[in-house]
DNA sequence: TTTTTTGCAAAACCTTTGCAGTTGG
DNA sequence: CCAACTGCAAAGGTTTTGCAAAAAA
């Protein structure tokens, strides 16, 4: 029921830097919290808990899906991190660096789409007019049918 | 990854007319059916499974809580039923009768509110326009925070 | 009577927690 | 050295599944 809190995100360029943050803010920087790290910076895309205990489907190595969890928490209390519902499912985890982007899901396929905010502040500004929500679709995004699959779905309906 | 069929909806506008529908779908109407139909009759706003299993509180007979969920799913695949997810915690479900009921949420104080579709449309048609993506908030709701917390969290921030 | 549904138990799935032992600073 | 973290096991919350017994049509 609580957002997560933010720093400057931009401030988070590297591991290295993230460490130093995280030493700073008295936590400590160990194997896994580097390889959470790791994965985080090497992943394009939001990744699950489980991918990163996989290790990226052996590119890193394997951790616990405990450790992984509680690496995750810290890390997206110090605002480096953040996490996604799409769908159901497993959340997914990002580096929060540029901000927090915001999605689009298709409910169908299953097509995570990133945007830039700024392009959905025409669409918050429309809601909180009418509604008085500050809505962000960031944490819990935008659901619905991506183009293919509404083309799709006039042909075969259901 | 799919989305609940339609049917008529206002063809449901009693337990019986439910029920007709349902042996007409080859289905059985049991005690613990026309119970779940009362509880989702009987509320005002979307219920939980656990809620419905409870009988609102003591309003209703207890039902299994396996029972409830095979019941639901049932309900929702004839369209009679639809269920919302609302930040994290279990899902609520709610009678389809008048159409998919959108809905806005606030992450701080759980806050749900009901808009008739209609009123979505322009920003429906915006996103669609902007990004391809039909998108509904009857599934997954639009989260953010709503007018009082907003005013809230800009006097204590976090 | 036949087929669906129930009731109960168990499991699946995602996430959190407890605690003894390890490790970073 | 000591607080913080790990590893492992266990539990918590929500939803699903298996199967014998009960009940609807």
């Amino acid at each position: 029921m609580t957002v997560a809190p933010k720093r400057d995100p931009l401030a988070f360029g590297s591991i290295d830097e993230v460490a130093d943050a995280l030493r700073r803010a008295g936590h400590r920087v160990t194997t896994p919290t580097r390889t959470v790290l790791e994965a985080l910076f090497a992943s394009g895309e939001p990744v699950s808990a489980e991918q990163i205990a996989d290790g990226l489907d052996g590119q890193l190595p394997t951790l616990e899906l405990t450790s992984v969890y509680r690496n995750l928490e810290r890390l997206e209390q110090l605002g480096v991190v953040s996490h996604v519902h799409v769908t159901h499912g497993a959340g997914l985890y990002a580096l929060a660096r540029d901000g927090d982007r915001e999605y689009l899901v298709c409910e169908r396929c299953g097509r995570l789409t990133s945007v830039e905010p700024a392009e959905l502040d025409p669409i918050r500004d429309a809601i909180s007019d009418q509604f008085g929500y500050h809505v962000r679709f960031s944490h819990f995004p935008l659901h619905g049918h991506c183009a293919d699959c509404a083309k799709t779905l006039e042909r075969e309906p259901s």
